[in-house]
DNA sequence: TTGACAGCAGAACGTTCGTTCGGTAGCTTA
DNA sequence: TAAGCTACCGAACGAACGTTCTGCTGTCAA
């Protein structure tokens, strides 16, 4: 006989206690675990644990508290080649994609979001009404697009340099180049965008 | 005297706890919160989560775990005016902005990503690389954007109608118009973007 | 029809949890 | 200089935690 895989669990146990943890954001203890998948005894759930761990589904702290693991959060990335009409998910390409939020931001206390205004900055994709994320830092190179504070307002502009010093470069035609007087102020520069179109 | 404010805590906790959230997803117990604070008491630890309660950084799940609360998440969305070259951080416009995550997924189970391949929606802002949040469903209005499966591909456009039926339109001038021979098999329509630039 | 095994229940147990309470050191105000 | 407040420590305690072990039931292969 073939060596045998651990049977899987039932699917409707992972997707509760995902239920659970997208409204709560915390990981229940096993008693309401217990409760949640309507089982009656903690040692049934303490294995059932050990076998969403052994799947990756959850995972350990340091100090031994369980905590969702890295295929958790684990969103279907389509793939770009279908078979047959039926769409093969897959985890996403290389890295591991665990939330979006993860996927943009690197340094949460330093990480803000900054609503755009305007299409001063069409032609680099960045449309009016997008969320850039910003990562706040006071310095940037020529080339990013930063996040500068312009007569007391936030402007989303290339930074680049001119004889005269750094200038703030839109991507649109239609707008001016601005040339600061004075000390350029960066708010920080773009890591990332977020559009919502429903 | 006025009535006094109850003295806000050190911010330092609060951005540790974030950090350690972010790490972990999970919110850890009061010893472990004792070390990451540098705090050799617990009772002290109770005080400083009761006050993070009461300033709605923390909350409680019905069976008294505790849990991030409302403002845990709160991303500065900083705003458009800013005083004396400080920026006034506040809370996300009118929607409690929860989580990126929760921003653009409405339904985590019907919800898929597609990374985009090259250039044929740029007019629309959306790029090579660019990762389109996608609602899955059989069928779609005309000017949504979808995610249709031509030739055993993923394919971003825009849904639209000729007399002989549905096609799909490239924002870009550079490509062709598709009409499916056929039926067109829709997977889902787009319901937002993102975009990593660091 | 017997044995092996998987799915579950239940009790027992030592550990860790969060709470409570009493205490100290330093700063303020009066 | 005494009173009051804030920041913090330390011990004690009962409740809740997760683990372990024993046992029952149903299924399936031999």
């Amino acid at each position: 006989m073939a060596l045998k895989q651990q049977q899987p669990l039932d699917p409707a146990y992972l997707e509760k206690l995902q239920d659970y943890y997208a409204e709560h954001k915390v990981i229940p203890s096993y008693s309401v675990l217990a409760t949640l998948w309507g089982i009656s005894a903690k040692s049934w759930v303490s294995e059932c644990v050990r076998r969403f761990e052994e799947a990756g589904y959850l995972d350990w702290t340091p100090d031994r508290q369980f905590k969702p693991g890295a295929r958790f959060f684990e969103r279907r990335l389509a793939h770009d080649t279908v078979q047959a009409g039926l769409p093969n998910p897959a985890l996403a390409d290389g890295y591991d994609m665990v939330t979006i939020d993860d996927y943009l931001i690197r340094v949460p206390s330093k990480t803000s979001l900054v609503r755009v205004k305007g299409e001063s900055m069409i032609d680099a994709g960045i449309h009016d009404g997008d969320l850039i994320v910003v990562e706040q830092q006071p310095n940037a190179n020529v080339g990013d697009i930063v996040v500068a504070i312009v007569d007391n307002e936030f402007t989303v502009k290339y930074l680049d340099r001119e004889k005269g010093g750094f200038v703030l470069k839109p991507a649109n035609k239609a707008f001016p180049v601005i040339r600061p007087k004075g000390r350029l102020e960066i708010f920080g520069v773009m890591a990332g965008l977020v559009r919502r179109t429903r």
